[in-house]
RNA sequence: GGUCCUAUCGACUAACGGUUAGGUCACCAGCCUUUCACGCUGGCAGUGGGGGUUCGAAUCCCCCUAGGAUCACCA
């Protein structure tokens, strides 16, 4: 059997992590299996139409790699891929299970409905439509059911669930599931403005689309017993079916948009590496070998086991993604990593770099950040003279003598002719040799002097980058205020 | 509350009957060092509880407990 999957969203206007996980998932079992994976986006929900969202859904799954083999854009033999699309289908094929007596007419209203929820609440026991005692084609019979229909009164077709035996289905996470039928609720298939609910849809798509197995969300599983019904009630073949553990919060709760940082543009936005964060989403859930955590996408795709999917829900952690970002960033090379931080700079106020300069300042920060945006505010001094001096730090490292000690040094700086990292660090070795003092005790007050900061680069590196005129300029402007007392 | 799912370090996970229960993040210590980082070395830390099955259980079965999901004319 050829393997199909499919990634199946609503277009609610953002792209969750959760979702993402799992259509990485659909995508790489597809690739490793030499299938097709196809995005169908579920909108039959009229009341929650968002504006470009599948633009967005769409342009944020590529922003991680993901293609798709059959979609609204791209085409493919099974489509439309929308489902506001296919309309027809779902009517006809409610109207067979109307025919078949395996759904019938209801006409409660929500107050009705509401209203036996609270009655079997206080019986105990579940919630579930009580077939028998409601307004439906069930208990007035299918004439007066039609009459009322034929009156204009509003309606909606539920499924007619067995009231004996059980529903079984293989999980491949999970092993063999079994519920009993009477637990199963007489789901509505179609709603009184004629769309589907995504259970007739889905499955009526499912069947036609080809899809071999369907991976989603463990939120689905409570309801896979109706859609493993509806293909028997329709005589078809069942897909094999993958739930996906939940990705939880840090109280391990279900992920939600309520809580935050769920919509993977907003980790695009905050600037996190795509591929960091492909890595780390394939990572929640599933571990190919337990012992390494950096993967390209093509070892994803061959090593991808959906049976190795783990059942338990999994935490999104912050700090190993942050970790994840830092160790794509360590290995950007420069011809990616260049634009990229013009970019940050730019939007921080500086522009006009050349890309080398821009190149050599990433070389020396990329170890020391987690985010390429970290990088303008911690090299303003690169772009103009500090404004101001870490007061905490000029205590600890600038003392009585310090000026006396430094001014020889600046002094011979000044004569030199290439102001390289290494003609700057031999000149100081020779001099603190020839002065009897430690690197330390000059090297402080050097970084003072020239970033106002505390941390940063190495002294010589940093020293090249400002340049000597610049370099001199600070120096002689730091001593005049220290000698003025304004420092 | 009904139903279903789940349970290995604080977190992500490996070990698919036989390992001193492994790796990673975080945390701690040390090394490196002109700062901050990076890196390196080491450390802390786990099979929820109770019964079975078995020569042998994290692994299979049962019960308990705990957590989660779901019970919409949303997907």
């Amino acid at each position: 059997m050829d393997v199909r999957v499919r990634f199946a969203p609503s277009p609610t206007g953002y792209l969750h992590v959760g979702g993402l996980r799992t259509a990485l998932y659909n995508y790489l079992f597809a690739k490793k299996h030499g299938g097709k994976c196809i995005l169908r986006i579920e909108d039959t929900d009229r009341t929650r139409f968002v504006d470009n969202a599948t633009e967005n859904l769409i342009s944020n799954l590529r922003w991680a790699g993901i293609e798709f083999d059959e979609s609204l854009e791209n085409g493919g033999e099974f489509g439309p891929y929308i489902q506001s699309e296919r309309f027809d289908l779902y009517t006809k094929y409610g109207k067979e299970l109307l025919e078949k007596d395996l759904a019938y007419y209801a006409f409660d209203t929500s107050d009705e409905l509401a209203e036996m929820r609270d009655r079997l609440q206080k019986e105990g026991g579940s919630f579930k439509y009580d077939r028998n005692k409601m307004r439906n084609s069930v208990t007035m019979g299918m004439d007066e059911a039609k009459k009322l229909i034929d009156a204009g009164e509003s309606y909606v077709i539920r499924m007619k669930v067995p009231e004996e035996g059980e529903v079984k289905f293989n999980d491949i996470i999970r092993g063999e599931v079994t519920v009993p039928c009477k637990d199963v609720d007489d789901q509505i298939l179609l709603k009184s403005d004629g769309f589907p609910t995504y259970h007739l849809a889905n499955v009526v798509d499912d069947h036609f689309m080809q899809i071999s197995h369907v991976i989603r969300g463990e939120e689905w599983l409570p309801s896979t017993p109706k859609h493993v019904l509806l293909y028997q009630f329709f005589g078809w073949d069942t897909p094999d079916f993958a739930h996906l553990p939940l990705l939880l919060n840090e109280k391990k709760a279900k992920l939600s948009k309520r809580h935050g940082d769920v919509a993977v543009e907003d980790f695009k936005a905050k600037g996190y590496l795509k591929d960091a964060f492909v890595n780390f989403i394939a990572l929640l859930g599933w571990n190919p070998t337990g012992d390494r955590e950096i993967y390209t996408m093509q070892e994803f795709i061959d090593l991808f086991d959906l049976s190795k999917v783990n059942k338990a829900g999994a935490v999104f952690d912050l700090k190993k993604l942050a970790w994840m970002n830092q160790q794509y960033l360590k290995e950007l090379n420069s011809a990616e990593a260049t634009p990229l931080l013009k970019a940050e700079l730019e939007k921080f106020g500086v522009s006009d770099l050349e890309e080398d300069f821009v190149a050599q300042i990433f070389d020396l920060f990329k170890e020391r950040v987690t985010f390429i945006n970290e990088i303008p505010e911690m090299t303003d001094y690169l772009y103009a003279e500090p404004k101001e001096f870490d007061e905490k730090y000029m205590a600890k490292r600038w003392k009585e003598d310090t000026a006396e000690m430094v001014k020889p040094l600046i002094a011979k700086l000044s004569e030199l002719n290439e102001f390289t990292h290494d003609s700057t660090h031999d000149l100081t070795k020779a001099y603190c040799e020839e002065a009897d003092v430690k690197m330390g005790q000059l090297m402080h007050p050097l970084r003072l002097m020239l970033t106002g900061k505390s941390s940063g680069a190495g002294m010589f590196d940093t020293m090249a980058l400002i340049g000597k005129e610049e370099c001199m300029k600070r120096f002689e402007t730091f001593l005049a205020k220290k000698e003025s007392g304004e420092l």
